[in-house]
DNA sequence: CTTTCTGTTGTTATAATATAACATTCATGG
DNA sequence: CCATGAATGTTATATTATAACAACAGAAAG
């Protein structure tokens, strides 16, 4: 796998919350980590097996919660603003009717983004 | 509206497919802009009003192709990466399916971001 | 065992995207 | 006129990402 690819797939599994490839390459400097370079072309694996997302919306990075992303399911994320963390889950009624919008316009879609931005059920009671 | 603001929602208008904001800047030399700010300002303005766009998965703005965006739609954006275009439009069901998916979690959404990235129908016609 | 090839990692430099902080202008009501 | 506040301009800098090349490591061929 590639000691570096092994390093940022486990900060961000123990993280478990967004980070950005520089709080990443930060987080791994005691590890021997020195250049965006080394931290970027573990993301780009990661990403490429489905085991870590790109968060668009805020240039940031996350471990896949699901057991088998890369594989099929699109991914959708709410992202609370509040407690900054990055909820993912799929929803096969949702997929599906993108597949229908690609089918009727001969779209060939080769990614599906879906990022929901706003405040968390917990962060609401909090603020009582 | 302010000047800045005018130049760069016709611009947008004009082109009708997604520009960076440095593109924008470099488009407006001959009107005057100098800076990146003026361009960044005049966006954030125009997206607050729904006239303006932000695609997030290319760092690109593109003027809304809805007559009533900023009242109430959710936007759907079809990327096509050989062509670069973006189409623009919206679908009820979908959104509806959304707002459902954020009332099961209890999430308040201050955004709802769909992007679809692809080839579109008529390049792949011209690929034959 | 050495050579050669290929793919991965490291390193330096730089490109591309975005904002902070402060100065200036400018319209408008008093 | 002039005080006020919003919009604009300007300089500097922060943040995110990639290009280009050097060094290295391991497998296959001889």
């Amino acid at each position: 796998m590639g000691r570096n690819e092994d390093l940022v797939f486990q900060l961000l599994a123990d993280t478990n919350t967004p980070m950005s490839a520089y709080d990443i390459l930060d987080a791994l400097r005691p590890e021997g980590l020195r250049a965006p370079l080394q931290v970027y072309r573990a993301l780009n694996k990661l990403i490429d097996k489905g085991a870590v997302h790109r968060i668009e919306s805020i240039n940031a990075f996350v471990a896949c919660s699901q057991h088998d992303c890369g594989s099929h399911a699109m991914s959708i994320f709410m992202l609370c603003t509040e407690c900054e963390t990055a909820h993912e889950f799929s929803d096969p009624a949702l997929a599906t009717a993108m597949e229908g919008l690609c089918g009727e316009r001969h779209f060939t879609a080769t990614r599906k983004l879906v990022e929901i931005t706003g405040i968390c059920d917990g962060c609401k009671q909090k603020a009582n």
